[in-house]
DNA sequence: TTTTGGCACTCTTAAAAGGAGATTGCTAAA
DNA sequence: TTTAGCAATCTCCTTTTAAGAGTGCCAAAA
């Protein structure tokens, strides 16, 4: 589906429309743009080019007697081609530049801070993903014996992060053991990423003085010390705003919605995925494989933390400003990216 | 307010009425009375009876012509008089025997679980908090440093729990030195509570042989590390569940809803606050004092993990089936005081 | 004294009817 | 190629109408 070869005027009936329906989620009519937006044409001409950009498939008419309104395809050739960025207000930059560089409270902190900052400046739902920590290089990890049975395992990678996870054990182990099983841990798994570690582990132990039953635990205990399923580090904040978009009019959507961001798995999995790769990415209503937010877009970019990198951005419905999003987004994950990989993650 | 003068007819009306009012969720008539509960008299003398109950408060008409609904007075009388408990079935009490008892899981997800249990057998809003940290008694503190600038200080409490928080340092310090701050924050603090440590810390580091500066930095830390009001640990399940009621068919009120779910502190404190003490404890409609849930009931119960308390419950309309939904919440609290305060807990 | 049948009255709700308003597509003229 | 004019269409809001449910009260019955 390529429009390359639409009109200069067909371009500027498009993007009036757009900009006009972002704004009053009314359909358009040609009266409008005609007199609004003073293109030196009559409704009437203007009426024609509505009724060739219809058949083009990039407006639509909700009924008979209504204006047009974009379709999801209108929205991506605005996005593609007619989109002038926004730049951001002073205001603006320096609300982001004081939640990101927030020193000493964790990135946890941070990047719920960040969500925050990202619903409020946009009023869209506005979320992060915490970095894929499996991403990380292992640089140290550290058994704690806390209580019988009960040692707490800290895994550190690099670029500052680290992570507990509290395991059980049938029976005892001595203190001295458990040096003994540190050290050995310590020196096969270092330098790789815990992904790697994961698919590994039972390989990279397999040769070691250490007793087979203390092995088996760790190769078991895999999928929860080394990837990063088990928390659900996705925060949204702002799911009020979606809400009240007269998009959310009917109460079985914002239903079916609200149990997508309970759940968080299933979402922050497709929006990671669907994250992949630099700068900002846009899915667009239908786009989304997710039937729940079918009709809205979701605007994203990955940001790094050290050489791990992680993803924020907004939801909102198709009809968003998406010139002033975007850049938002971009400005967010640019900010964050330099305060987390800033000094400390840059030295090694 | 008390009503212990009711007639024993008053009170069957009353019961029957809520009984039904709870199932349909429609202003109740005195001929459905009189029929569907074959109470033996005429609508005519019903009637009469409602008149009375009006009068005293405990139901109300929406407008003239429609049926009684109760009010949050006749609901408490409900509650507190004529309710009778609800057995649970034995395959709901499997359902909570199965998910509270899931060893080797860690706390956390053991809450999460037990909220969406909750929330899956009652079809309401499930929730859980967890364990008032604060009034662990320490066991035992470790500092690992991870990466330069970047200690993860790790606070084990007694009944087997533990917490870990990343703290920053402005420079480096060398790891015997480490060892030092270790050893002697261990006698200091060891055997206290931490809430009583967060307030007392200062004088208990005051003469040791520490550098000052360093003392400083773990005084300064101390709402962080000593008390938990930094994550937000209150779970919350099946949203949804409360969204299509049709009390909440305002769009408006369930936006301020999910605004105070998400929003997670304020909920928290108060439903912790509100939870003190043995038992269940419910709150019904105008009592509770948060607005986004006067039109809303809460049924909480304490659970104990050892010598910590934390609280589950769950939020539903005023027009909740009580009978079965504090039977439900009594049986989770007391499983899942069992499962974690069980053998393991005990023994310290 | 208590209960009941009867009935006028009130109010809600759903459906039907009517009309205003917006916008279109088309045709013919500029 | 553009525009003015106009019938046609459809939504949306308001009003009307009718049906239905339930009450309150009174007078009769138990």
């Amino acid at each position: 589906m390529a429009f390359e070869n639409l009109s200069s005027r067909e371009k500027r009936v498009l993007q009036n429309l757009i900009t006009h329906y972002i704004q009053t989620a009314d359909p358009v009519g040609s009266r409008v743009i005609a007199n609004k937006y003073r293109m030196g044409l009559s409704p009437a001409t203007i009426r024609n080019t509505m009724q060739d950009l219809e058949e083009l498939g990039l407006i639509s008419q909700p009924h008979t007697s209504a204006g047009r309104i974009p379709t999801d395809s209108g929205y991506r050739f605005f996005v593609d081609v007619l989109l002038k960025q926004e730049p951001l207000t002073e205001h603006e930059k320096r609300q982001i530049e004081t939640i990101v560089h927030q020193g000493g409270k964790g990135i946890d902190s941070i990047l719920a801070q960040t969500s925050k900052i990202l619903s409020e400046i946009t009023s869209q739902l506005g979320l992060s993903i915490s970095p894929r920590f499996e991403e990380g290089v292992l640089r140290k990890l550290n058994l704690i014996p806390v209580s019988e049975g009960k040692v707490l395992v800290i895994v550190a990678v690099k670029s500052g992060f680290a992570r507990s996870i509290l395991m059980e054990l049938e029976s005892d182990i001595p203190d001295d053991e458990f040096r003994e099983i540190e050290t050995v841990l310590n020196e096969r798994l270092c330098g790789h990423t815990l992904g790697h570690i994961r698919k590994t582990i039972s390989e990279r132990l397999a040769d070691t003085t250490l007793s087979p039953r203390l092995i088996k635990l760790f190769v078991d205990a895999s999928s929860e010390i080394w990837s990063d399923n088990a928390d659900d580090k996705l925060i949204t904040v702002g799911t009020d705003n979606l809400i009240m978009q007269p998009e959310f009019a009917d109460r079985e959507r914002i239903s079916e919605l609200i149990k997508l961001l309970e759940n968080k798995k299933e979402l922050k999995e497709y929006i990671s995925t669907k994250s992949i790769g630099e700068g900002i990415i846009i899915t667009i209503g239908e786009e989304n494989t997710m039937s729940q937010i079918k009709n809205c877009s979701v605007v994203t970019s990955r940001y790094k933390a050290g050489n791990i990198d992680g993803t924020i951005g907004i939801i909102g419905p198709t009809r968003m400003p998406y010139s002033k999003l975007i850049s938002i987004v971009e400005y967010t994950a640019r900010s964050l990216t330099a305060a987390l990989t800033g000094p400390q993650g840059e030295e090694e």
